[in-house]
DNA sequence: CGCCGTTGGTTAATCGTTTAAATAGTCGAT
DNA sequence: ATCGACTATTTAAACGATTAACCAACGGCG
């Protein structure tokens, strides 16, 4: 049924050997036998089996994808991109949702790579330095960071390899800087922030930018208030409760959610509450989808430049395999960075609200 | 560095033979001999060699999943879902963007099952019957057809067999039914429809099925006017200005949109078109996304029961793939059926357009 | 003529599992 | 003691591709 090498061999009146070497393209096959034995194969309809050549040389042309979910709309559309970047560099991906569950994402990490079912991973880590990922990268393991850098606590043997994942991201700093300037000038001085779990890195680094950012724009440290949510959209909805009932002063007049889904959920969260946004409260979401233009009101956003992302991570696994830089020191900083577009859903503070 | 069956073996002091028994649960090996090497191998975190099992018993454990764009937001929920459904199976999922083109599709489809890369396709077909789906058909290959049957033209052996693929659907009479109801019950006479492409026999399904319940509601046959999308979001929005400026009558007071994206362009159609939602123009879509409340207006839309698909598809991969029937004749059509969800974007017609 | 280099190809070993077939050991019955 | 009939384990043969090592044929050259 299924078509062999030996196959075409036989067909070709020529050895394995030959029509393997041939089909690779090898010079020391004659240009007259290279052609006869490439028309064989196609016409036979010849692949070679996957799991033959696998076994053979180590490697399986396909990379693993790990994502907390595709259903969030940013993976959806990182994964739609990386896939097919994957595809031009003849690679195929294996999806993995991990559900943003930390032991789900190292099982996945650990048996891809471990059962040799993928070349290398492509990881948007989900927390901070796991067991399984900490194993990974002191093994020197075929890893590229997406999106959220990762942890390195202490600085034993593990983590120092660790750190020698590669890291690609895009710098949110800009965007940052003109969401601050944006609200300061609408004259919002208290604001509300989602960030991501503050155990990770990127938590911390994305609040820490943000509010470096309302700072340089003149918002009081004192004005702000930071909940954390864990990137899922319930969590963005559950985090406007906090924010807006926490006790001491009065409520943040524009909230910021740091994460994809929490936006959403946000959103959500502000219209059970029944304010109305942004006539009496702003928001400012973390990566954009093409359709929060038609949200109610339309909703403000940074987005990341996925396409790049997609093809700077593709490109740098392929890097890495071809014997890139083990070492791999800095993230690489994807260009272009995270841009803020802007829409309908800031606006100046209730006038009864705004101090000042 | 790999840890080999072998070195489990010799680290147990028995036959790479009994090892491979043991972790598979052979009874011909003693329960103290399996737990012994069981303890060692995940001492040793032994992990099989993917490509050598596969090449062993020709499985992979592994299925494609090829789908037009998982940034559209219905193929990214299901691939979410199919993935876990598959994990829980013990399946991994390799993702296939065929950019809604079907020499693409065909591509992955004819790579993917003969170089052995998985054991079978589930398969959200984009396209009428294309030659590469004719052969897989013809060669009864382990594919799963998703929400979209698929043309069975002709009666030559490729077609039979074809049809023997399994198809996983659900049937969206019910709410296609409840939809025209809502419409009529509104003041509906005259209803503009954005199809998937005609040439698809789930184009001419749906579009036939959703004319039947408008009629059987009172809607008059020549009331409704058609056009035909390619299920991406950019062909709705021009869909809705071909129903509007068509010449003769007078243009729709609602618009069905039966493909995911579309509706959403549909929706951007309108707005670019100076219409206001629901007051000027009613608006109902296929395929439904948790945010579509968000929107302006809330999208009433018609929601597919995506995880009891996802579980139907594999479950009847899993089948198929153990030797089910190869000549599984009906469509498997999934309970719970596709359910309409009203939300703010229909409304009476405006009065000055509205014909009696 | 004999030797060497080159060109174009083949032989055979190998990758890590699975599994049919062979083998050793044990026990009971004769 | 001998012969099955088990039981627990091992031996060895695949699976299909890649590739190092080998070889035949042919010219050119001293």
């Amino acid at each position: 049924m299924a078509v062999r090498l030996r196959d075409v061999a036989l067909a070709a009146g020529v050895s394995t050997a030959t029509v393997s070497l041939a089909l690779s393209g090898n010079p020391r096959i004659s240009a007259e036998t290279a052609a006869r034995v490439v028309e064989v194969a196609d016409r036979l309809g010849y692949r070679p089996h996957a799991g033959a050549r696998s076994l053979r040389t180590d490697s399986t042309g396909s990379l693993g994808l790990v994502v907390g979910d595709v259903a969030n709309p940013f993976f959806a559309e990182l994964a739609g991109e990386i896939q097919r970047a994957a595809a031009r560099a003849g690679f195929s991906i294996v999806l993995c949702n991990c559900d943003e569950d930390a032991a789900r994402q190292d099982e996945y990490v650990r048996s891809l790579l471990a059962g040799r079912q993928v070349d290398g991973i492509i990881l948007v880590p989900t927390a901070a330095l796991t067991p399984g990922l900490r194993m990974a990268g002191a093994a020197r393991e075929r890893v590229v960071f997406l999106d959220r850098p990762l942890e390195v606590a202490g600085d034993g043997e593990a983590e120092r390899h660790l750190a020698g994942c590669p890291v690609v991201r895009c710098s949110p700093v800009r965007a940052f800087a003109d969401t601050a300037a944006l609200l300061y000038d609408l004259g919002h001085r208290r604001v509300g922030v989602i960030a991501p779990p503050l155990e990770t890195l990127i938590g911390r680094e994305r609040r820490d930018m943000l509010l470096g950012a309302l700072a340089a724009a003149g918002i009081a440290a004192d004005g702000v208030r930071v909940v954390a949510g864990d990137f899922r959209q319930d969590s963005g909805q559950r985090a406007i409760a906090g924010l807006l009932d926490a006790g001491g002063g009065p409520p943040p007049t524009a909230v910021v959610a740091l994460g994809g889904p929490m936006a959403i959920g946000a959103m959500k969260g502000l219209r059970a509450a029944g304010l109305r946004v942004p006539a009496e409260i702003s928001l400012v979401g973390f990566d954009d989808a093409p359709w929060f233009e038609l949200f109610d009101p339309p909703l403000t956003a940074i987005a990341q430049p996925v396409a790049a992302l997609a093809g700077a991570a593709v490109r740098s696994m392929v890097e890495l395999l071809s014997g890139g830089p083990a070492e791999a020191a800095e993230p690489i900083d994807v260009r272009p960075a995270c841009r803020l577009v802007r829409r309908g859903s800031c606006a100046p503070p209730p006038v009864v609200a705004a101090d000042r």
